[in-house]
DNA sequence: AACAGAAATGGCAGCGCTGTCAATTTATTT
DNA sequence: AAATAAATTGACAGCGCTGCCATTTCTGTT
């Protein structure tokens, strides 16, 4: 067992100075004579002094922390919003508390609200970070709302108003998508979804209908499939989009993993992409780009909307002024090599 | 700003009964009697109260939190030991506390130590969950045991011994894999490397020149390159063995990633796998499933692992008694498609 | 040199909880 | 019913730190 940890007290002694006087300098207050803070720094060297952070939240009527629940560890989207995250609070008093959640209890309204709860009572965060796609339904950011906690969505608008949103032309990314399928010469289109019920999937699949309807191209009902963004059942969607009497050139994935679905099931059925299928995905996420034949789908600016959330969240938290209410970034089609002219 | 919360103070009131009976029936100690309990519990409820962890941390002797270095979100092998360890958390008074960290950092021992400091003297943790492949140097490992800290490794074992290291018979896993290759007739095969002064890293080389030797196949320095288990650089790796005057029949890589990388390169070069040529893998990520080609790969019993770790930790942590110090768990090829009988 | 005013430092309470030990209630025995 | 033991409950200090306010020390000014 480690003994006991040194503490600012410890520091005061050895340093022959008041335990207010270390505070002082571990926190950078003004108002520090230079004699003092190089007296207690050397201190703090020599002790190995470490400020105990849960002291710290303890006394600090404020927490210093910034809530961000975690829907799945695994999805690269999160880890990348949660690494921006943590790179914009370097340098500021701020720190981001991960809370790391079933994924699928994200799409329950209840369980957010209670790990959103959890967060708030038991760590004091100040403020939360909320990734998409949070369950639709506007119990959530209501909550949120209702509990007066500050909070700045990342790539999703939601109806109850927050500090931020910072979301992308999500719709019009995916028309694009469809439209440079389109003007590859497809027109027998096939479309795997997601979970609808989640606004910004909802939004992909208006974007796939809007560019047909613009090219006067009748969406067909049998094309146009329900997923749920995992493997395992795209697989399906694949399989039964691949083996209709007249199959679809192309088909428009609502998520890049659906497409590599529909890759595996097209390679098995020696269906050679892009010459004989054209496929695109939607996300851009690490693998698009690792994938055998690298798809081309459309980049949500991950970064960019995490900056601007975080920038936000932070400037409000320190000055309490209300910079912006919603910013829209612009997505772009990343065109890899999965698509082709119709043969 | 959120008002104040709700504390053991104000249940106690609220119930009639002094602060420590309300904090005997949160932490479910003996000798309550359940007329205590039932009026506790009814005014937990109705004022909805929820203790807070700082001020728990810091009452008590122990923090009940485990650290776990997170070296990089994204790569799902860490996550899935999170998510382990998380689940054996639950109904156990412990918590994991995670530290995300950046990747490279993950490889300099200093930068280790540090985290390593900072979790546990602002933090109180207990104790350290470390994930591979921690650099290889015995610094890290050392400087847990200097300061008493114990750890549990998972996947891994160093020349520090520790409370427990459960790993895999990684040398042979390769070997497995690389046999399972010139079983199916291949004798010209590549091999691309990772960071070697990684132990795993360097294991898993070992199996496969072992397996080479056991079968009478001399080594051609030219088929074996060194990687950095990234995307980038395996491309250019891929390309050099492709483009061989006499190319291999196949290529054993030391992860997946740097399996994508041979496929995508062999798919441009029109080299069909697995007819042309025979691919293995290192670790069965998720996308190796997801693949175009499925990948035939080695996968880690990363579960397993992680749940021996972690109950040997917490049983250490609650009884004080260490139950076995080194663990082996087996690893096993995972056959898809990604490897044929030679042309 | 005497003073006001600013700058630097210190003292102490208290954040919300748990450990220790003392006080009370209840059960058991004679 | 009294005495004793056992079970239950409560009072209070203190974990390590910061906020507030009092105090001391340093400026510059007359």
């Amino acid at each position: 067992m480690p003994g006991r940890n040194v503490t600012m007290q410890d520091v005061a002694d050895h340093a022959g100075v008041s335990m207010k006087s270390v505070s002082r300098v571990v926190n950078n207050e003004p108002s520090v004579s230079k004699k003092l803070r190089v007296k207690v720094e050397a201190s703090i060297a020599e002790l190995n002094f470490k400020p105990n952070v849960h002291a710290r939240y303890m006394a600090k009527a404020r927490s210093n922390l910034i809530g961000f629940p975690l829907p799945a560890l695994s999805a690269s989207f999160f880890s990348h919003i949660l690494d921006t995250a943590l790179e914009l609070c370097k340098g500021t008093p701020y720190n981001i508390l991960t809370y790391p959640m079933r994924r699928d209890d994200y799409h329950s309204s209840e369980s957010i609200t209670g790990v959103l709860e959890q967060m708030r009572v038991s760590s004091n965060i100040e403020a939360i970070l909320l990734p998409p796609p949070f369950s639709s339904d506007v119990k959530v950011t209501q909550w949120l709302e209702d509990n007066n906690v500050p909070f700045a969505c990342v790539g999703q608008i939601s109806e109850v108003k927050s500090l931020i949103h910072t979301t992308t032309n999500i719709e019009s990314g995916m028309y694009d998508a469809t439209q440079y399928v389109i003007d590859a010469g497809h027109c027998r289109i096939g479309y795997i979804s997601g979970p609808e019920h989640l606004l910004p999937v909802a939004e992909r699949k208006r974007g796939f209908l809007r560019a047909l309807e613009s090219n006067g191209i009748k969406p067909d009902p049998a094309l146009i499939l329900k997923g749920d963004f995992q493997f395992p059942k795209a697989l399906v969607s694949a399989k039964t989009l691949l083996t209709l009497p007249q199959r679809p050139t192309a088909i428009i994935c609502s998520n890049d993993i659906t497409a590599f679905a529909v890759l595996q099931v097209a390679n098995q059925m020696g269906i050679k992409v892009p010459e004989d299928l054209s496929v695109t995905g939607f996300d851009d996420i690490p693998e698009a780009d690792m994938s055998m034949v690298p798809l081309t789908t459309v980049r949500q600016p991950v970064e960019e909307m995490t900056l601007i959330a975080v920038q936000t969240l932070l400037s409000y938290l320190q000055t309490g002024e209300v910079v912006k209410y919603e910013s829209m970034c612009t997505n772009h089609l990343v065109i890899r090599r999965s698509v082709a002219p119709v043969n």
